[in-house]
Order: structure tokens, then sequence, then C-alpha cells
RNA sequence: GUCCCCGUAGCUCAGUGGACAGAGCGGCUGCCUUCUAAGCAGCGGGUCGCAGGUUCAAAUCCUGCCGGGGACGCCA
């Protein structure tokens, strides 16, 4: 394109400026099919420079597009509309596109991390990133309110991963606060007889572990403190285990956890509060000692440790970012519920306080989500015991359905959820839509290698895609990679799921249109199936991107 | 009071500088002797919260306002 406008200018056709010479050159993807596979606005940008209409520098530059032909890459370029240059591929670019996604079916539409995609403005491939989510105290099992960041953080992973960087997926949680303890009373509360205590847990997952505590492990606890303590910390073991296995369940597992314990253990929070220090970016008043978030921007400085001697959870906070640098990641990023946006700033501005780059610490805010039952409000308080527990929600909606409704939505979005309405809509869910589409596939493949006909071997050349039912499906087919660039740029999953329903509803029009297997013309069956297998794997792919089955019978 | 998020079809939500604003669900009408009808075709449904501004071009960017939600602790 900038070729082509260098060469309309020496060639006299276009007036010569230094904004012409450098005006930012856009190709993005028309909306319309009719404009073409991909349209630029070039002609528009350079109207004014240029003082020309804007169709006439489309059609100069057309012009000259079609003299190279761009090795063979367009078939076509053409001025339209109020300016706008609309280029077409070529059959034989396409048919190429279309066996490259059979031949690497595995990596299809993932981008590698080379040196290309690295430079790549948006992409960073090559990244290492750590993802800290859900990160839920074990103090009762995960409810149907963290569903929202499970999905939200595992959905990002996987989205930066197939956009070539490395992901850490982190579980912080703390195992040695006073709800543990008041965990433990309760624990022992229930297994001794007695009333659990009003600031205790209450819900029937405690009742459940009581009977399982043995006596040994009170064993060396001298008073009932210590052996509330004790039984705290094993009940909150087994709890882990069970948000575990919920996670498990939900296609979420993480690489690391972290306890906030083993960060004052290990010195980080003290390494954290040196740093800051040596900065001077800390001052003692009223027995407290305080960090100077306002000298970044904060409305207000922040305490670290407190006038009684303990530190507080921002304290933590900082020396867990000390921590997660040292192991090495470029970038941070947390998932963290919109109630916390305003500790936002504060651990953003320690970061660059303590010398990181700021833009390395990212949190991405979850909206909420409203969860009502027959249009009564739910609570949601795991102390109460009157939550409904993550893995009950799942068993009647199905993992699929549910990481579908979380992909299609933005993160930050508010939600209400109706119980109801989710039970009965379940089975109305787009993901069996999409999943429908490729099961229909596999019935297709099956069908066909029955009757012995294989898929070609390869489609260049063929002239199958020149037009019709079939250039139509390949044309979306084709467009998984830059679904996904698109996805791992903007560290959204919408894009994905609105794509995976348009190549379903491109695949089921197909269906009606052309018939893949028929034993009297087997040269063309063999085609049809090439380009519906390649159909098949970016169905396969898209879904698969977002953690969702891919079935091959419905 | 300050700050953050949201406001698009009856409902749930996509679209965040480009060419007539989209999908699913719901409503209405047709289509199974033919590779899976969890499908297809069609109809109906919109002052993109309101008002200004920037731009050749605004649902998209800026300002103000209205409405909904949330946060403003030496809690965790």
């Amino acid at each position: 394109m900038r070729e082509a406008l260098a060469r309309a200018i020496d060639s006299g056709e276009l007036p010569d400026s230094p904004e012409a010479r450098s005006v930012e050159v856009e190709v993005s993807r028309p909306a319309n099919p009719e404009h073409g596979d991909l349209a630029s606005n070039v002609a528009l940008r350079l109207a004014k420079p240029m003082r020309m209409a804007p169709p006439k520098i489309a059609a100069a530059l057309a012009s000259q597009l079609a003299l190279a032909g761009e090795r063979g890459l367009l078939a076509s370029a053409e001025a339209a509309g109020a300016g706008f240059l609309n280029l077409r591929y070529s059959e034989d670019a396409l048919e190429a596109t279309i066996d490259r996604a059979r031949a690497d079916s595995g990596v299809w539409g993932r981008l590698a991390a080379d040196a290309k995609t690295a430079g790549q403005a948006g992409i960073r491939a090559g990244r290492h990133v750590n993802v800290e989510f859900v990160s839920a105290n074990p103090t009762g099992p995960l409810t149907v309110g963290n569903a929202r960041g499970a999905f939200v953080g595992d959905l990002l992973s996987r989205v930066l991963e197939a956009g070539g960087q490395r992901v850490t997926r982190e579980y912080y949680f703390n195992d040695s606060g006073v709800q543990v303890q008041k965990l433990g009373a309760s624990v022992l509360a229930i297994r001794d007889g007695h009333e659990v205590p009003e600031d205790g847990y209450h819900g029937d997952y405690v009742a459940a572990l009581a009977p399982l505590l043995g006596e040994d492990i009170l064993a060396g606890a001298a008073d009932d403190e210590a052996k509330a303590w004790a039984a705290g910390r094993w009940a909150s073991a087994r709890i882990r285990e069970g948000i575990e296995a919920s996670l498990e369940r939900l296609g979420v597992r993480f690489d690391v956890w972290t306890t906030e314990g083993s960060l004052h253990d290990d010195g980080w929070v003290a390494q954290a509060m040196e740093r800051l220090r040596a900065g001077g970016h800390l001052y003692e008043q009223d027995g407290a000692t305080w960090f100077r978030s306002t000298a970044f921007g904060d409305d207000k400085d922040r305490v670290l440790v407190k006038s009684d001697g303990n530190t507080t959870y921002f304290a933590s906070d900082i020396g867990y970012v000390i921590e997660k640098f040292s192991r090495g990641y470029d970038h941070l990023i947390y998932i963290w519920g919109a109630d916390h946006h305003g500790t936002v700033a504060r651990l953003r501005n320690a970061a660059e306080a303590m010398g990181f780059d700021k833009a390395a610490v990212e949190v991405i805010l979850t909206g909420w989500v409203h969860f009502v039952e027959g249009g009564e409000e739910l609570s949601m308080s795991k102390r109460a015991g009157t939550f409904i527990a993550l893995d009950d929600l799942l068993a009647e909606l199905g993992v699929d359905a549910a990481r579908w409704y979380f992909a299609s939505r933005g993160a930050n979005v508010n939600m209400d959820v109706d119980l109801e309405v989710a039970r009965k809509q379940s089975s109305e869910n787009p993901v069996y839509y999409v999943q429908y589409a490729h099961a229909r596939i596999a019935s297709i493949l099956r069908k066909a290698a029955a009757a012995g006909i294989a898929p070609a071997a390869a489609l260049e050349g063929s002239g199958l895609l020149a037009g019709g039912p079939e250039g139509t499906l390949a044309r979306i087919v084709a467009r998984l990679p830059e679904v996904i660039e698109d996805a791992a740029s903007a560290q959204e999953t919408q894009g994905v799921t609105t794509y995976a329903t348009e190549l379903a509803t491109a695949f089921h029009a197909f269906y009606r249109d052309a018939r893949v297997v028929d034993p009297e013309a087997p040269e063309l069956s063999s085609q049809r199936l090439a380009l519906v297998d390649a159909t098949r794997i970016s169905l396969a792919n898209a879904l698969g991107l977002l953690g969702i089955s891919a079935p091959d019978s419905m």
C-alpha cells in the first residue's frame, strides 16, 4: 500500500508533500463483505494534505495496486464509496491459508513467540506475565461470587498464551489471619456440641468437617486458643483442597499458590519497606508508618505499620510485588472485584516508588455480578453460610455454558443473573449452537470416511474457493489468526465468541447450500471435505481457546 | 463531596473513529423421503441516556448533565 502510494506520487498522479509521504496507512476489515476482504481509508486521510477528492486518490492507488498485483496476494483493488479502497484476496492466497490451517491444526490461529510478533505493537509475544486471580481465602468453598474472577482470569490467561506470552496463574491467600482461628473455633464447637460463636462460620461445610477432625491435630495445643488455631489450620487445608478440586472442575489450574504469611516469613515485606524507606517514601506519624502515596497522585497517604506494631494488608501487597518481580516476570496482572478499585492507585504507586515500571503492574477490575432468584436478591456470606456454592451452580448449568457466558461479556460490566432464568436458558446458550456445528462436521467426516472419500490433501490451485458457498465460508475460516491477535492485544475474549458464532452460522448456511459427501462427484466431495475439515479446526481452536469442549457428536 | 465502572432492540449483551448499528433469547410465518431440525429461511423490533464540542467521518474521542452500581478505614 505504502509502495503503491509512493509510486503514484512518483509518477505524478498524486501531488507530493511530506504529509502524504508519512501518512499512516491503516487497513481494516470491512463490516460488509461486499466491501472486500480488506479496506483502507488512506485516501480519506490524504484528502486534506493533497487537496484532492478522496475518490480520485483512491482510484489512483487502486490502479497502482492492480498493476503490481501484490505478488499474487490480491485479486482486486477498487475505489468505492466516499473514498475507501477495497481489496480482495486472490483465490490462491485463500486456498493456501486453508491448507495451512489443516497442516498446522494444533497451533492454527495462535501466535508464535518469535522476533516478528514480539516487535508488533500490542501483541507483546514472549512477555512473561503473572496473572493473579480468585485468591479467595480458604475459610469456605468457592461461591458463585468467585465465578467471575475465576473465569475472567483463566480466559485472560488463555488468550495471552495464544498470543505467544508465557503465563503463570497465581492464587494468593491468607492462612494465618484471625479468620482461620475463628474457623477452627467453629469446627471445634460443632464437634464438641457447643454453639458456634456469633462471629464464627455457620455453613454446612463446617459441620461436615467437624467429625473428621482427629485428636492428633490438637496434640500439643495448650489452651483453647491454640486448639482453635490448630483446628483452623487443619480445616483451611481441607477447604483449600476442596477449592482446588472445584477449580479443576472449571478447567482452571493454578501454577503457584502463595500465602500471605510466607511474604512475612521470607522477608519480602521487610525488604519492600526497606526499599521505600531508602527512597524517602516513608514517614512516621501518630505511632504508625506511612507510605507517601500522595506524592504519586493518590488522594491520601497509606499506613504500612499500624501504631500497634502490626503491618497492614497493604504492606503484604507491596512485599508481594517485590516477590513476584524477583521471579522474573515482565508484567503483573491482578484480577480484582470492582469493590477494590480504591486500592489500585496505592499498589501501583508503591511499585513505582520501589523502582518498578508502573505500567508493568496492571489491575483488571471485574464488574459486579448480582445474583437474584425469582426476583429476590441472594446474599453471599461465607460466615453466615448463606451462599450458593460454585459447584452447585455448575452442576446445573454446565461448565461450557458458564464459560461461554463469561467469555462473551466484557470483564468490567455489571450483570444481573437471575438463577431461575439462567437455569431455564442454559439449554439455549449459544455455545451449543457452535458446538453443534462442530458435531455436524465430525458427522460429515465420519460419513465420508465410510463412503471411502478422503479429504483432498491440499486446495491450492483447485479453484474451489473462487466464489459461491465455499468462498464465503473459507474467508471466515481464514480469519482465526487475526481474531486471536485482536483478543490478545485487547486482552478480551468477546471477539472470540462473536467469531465462533459467525463461523458456525457460515457453516450451517454452507451445509444447506452445498452437499459435501456426494459419491457421484468424488473430486468435488474431497475438496469440500478439506474445506469443512478446516472449518472444524477453526471452530475447535476457537472453542479450545475459551476452554470449551468441541464435541464430535451431540 | 471526591473517584471508578456502566447506560445500545422487549430481555441479556457484542460493536469503542469509518461505508445501511449486530447477535442470542423472546414474538410471528414457513421448511425434516435427502451429509445431525441443538438446524435453515423470512417478518417485526433502535431518539446507540440527554445536550454541546472535535473530525471529511462519532454509538465510539472531549466537556457538562441525568440515571444505575461501587469505592473512599491505623479492616482483611
